[in-house]
DNA sequence: ACAAAAGTGTTGCCCATACACCCATGT
DNA sequence: ACATGGGTGTATGGGCAACACTTTTGT
């Protein structure tokens, strides 16, 4: 503090991790990134340098609702990312500097995971960028821009702890109606367990505000399974100072 | 990210919860603030904007360095903290801005957890700042400076979060010699439970690495109570696979 | 002897796990 | 009829909570 000329103020940015679900695979959405002069392209995570009146919340709400149209996502800070070397990649650098028209030295990034249903038809070509969903497993062989695999990966420890004490957060990713196996399928790809369809059964009903209905999923070539919804009404009403 | 106008970079700083344990009571680090001409005084925590070339642990590890000389202190990032409100009220931002030499706009700031064992003897009085312990409890009752207060409450969150799954954490508290009752009064103290004394040290035993001693405290007016210590090394060996 | 806190085991209960067979539907 | 996944109940063991009396030491 005593040496003002070592302080010096950085951009400060979001990143936002965006999960979604298809009923098999967990899934991230990832903005393809074109360098034309370099005949290059990549991925990377949405995110955005923060505005100026804008709380760090706000800021994940701006670029979710600018990539997505929606608006009520699931948002979660997570943790936030500093390294002075995160943004010294030349390809990285030019590009954000092209984008911006700033000179950009140095980007602290906090970082957001989202969830979605992915169910939602959505619109991912906002002008210049285009979005698509790719299999959280196929993330290790994929170079994204920046430190986005190493943000990418924190964020899937972070809903790894999450889902431990707060399960309702998967409902965030499945549509309204949903099958026993897809919530099973969705656990087990989060926390990397193989559950027991029973004591999973028996576990997971005692979510307040989970329900079975009297409704069956149409159009499959076997025994149609039942479906069930989520609550969250319900749910925050009973589930006041659980969460031990 | 299309209108460059309203993109604005804010300083960032790192401010740190440090906490400690006098074997009673759970105590937090702040640092005295005196206004002078205002004739005022209150309390803020100890934190610093981050430095040009500096990543954000880094910059925490200084803070803790600078404050108390030393090094190898337990820490933990868990939340950033960006309202843009946040730096408004008068006071603080004259009080940063004679302090810094600069003109302070706004700060995002990243907040860290440190756990410091209390019985070291600490030099807290570093050029123009003296710092003190005071008890969590009274915290409610304290006006920090900045929003302090909330960064200390969203602190104590995240370590009654993070004994559950890392309860090898609280001996970062303790002495390295320590008593149960000790241990069983700063778990309860953090968690806001009442253990029981014999299921209590069933339980806590089960952890890899903490070992009674053929050794008591001594200079107690009563039965003198058996002594433990907890061996990192053997804890990191053995509990590999762990923290399901 | 008394005050103050330390230390120590057993039991019952509940929850988590393990496990296998029949059902409904489409081809 | 067969292939595919859906759906259901019980028995067992381990971990957690409840619980009270004796021991040590200083005054």
């Amino acid at each position: 503090m005593k040496n003002s000329t070592h302080v010096y103020n950085p951009h400060v940015s979001v990143d936002c991790v965006v999960f979604g679900f298809d009923g098999e695979k967990l899934k991230v959405l990832l903005i393809e990134r074109t360098i034309e002069e370099q005949n290059f392209s990549d991925k990377k995570l949405p995110g955005s340098i923060i505005f100026e009146d804008e709380d760090l919340d706000e800021a994940a709400i701006r670029i979710l609702n600018e990539l997505t149209g929606l608006k009520n996502i699931y948002l979660s800070q997570f943790h936030s990312f500093g390294n002075p070397q995160r943004t010294k990649n030349m390809r990285d650098k030019n590009w954000l500097e092209k984008l911006t028209n700033m000179k950009i030295g140095r980007i602290v990034t906090v970082g957001y995971v989202a969830l979605i249903k992915i169910s939602r038809k959505i619109i991912f070509e906002s002008e210049n960028t285009a979005a698509n969903w790719y299999d959280v497993s196929s993330l290790k062989s994929l170079r994204l821009a920046f430190d986005h695999n190493e943000i990418a990966d924190t964020a899937l420890e972070h809903i790894r702890h999450k889902v431990k004490s707060e399960p309702s957060m998967l409902f965030e990713l499945l549509p309204q109606k949903f099958t026993m196996t897809q919530l099973r399928n969705l656990y087990d790809i989060i926390m990397g367990t193989t559950s027991d369809v029973r004591n999973f059964k028996k576990k997971i009903m005692q979510i307040e505000g989970l329900e079975q209905l009297d409704e069956v999923q149409k159009d499959v070539p076997y025994r149609a399974p039942r479906l069930y919804r989520f609550d969250k009404k319900v749910h925050k009403k009973n589930t006041r100072k659980l969460y031990s």
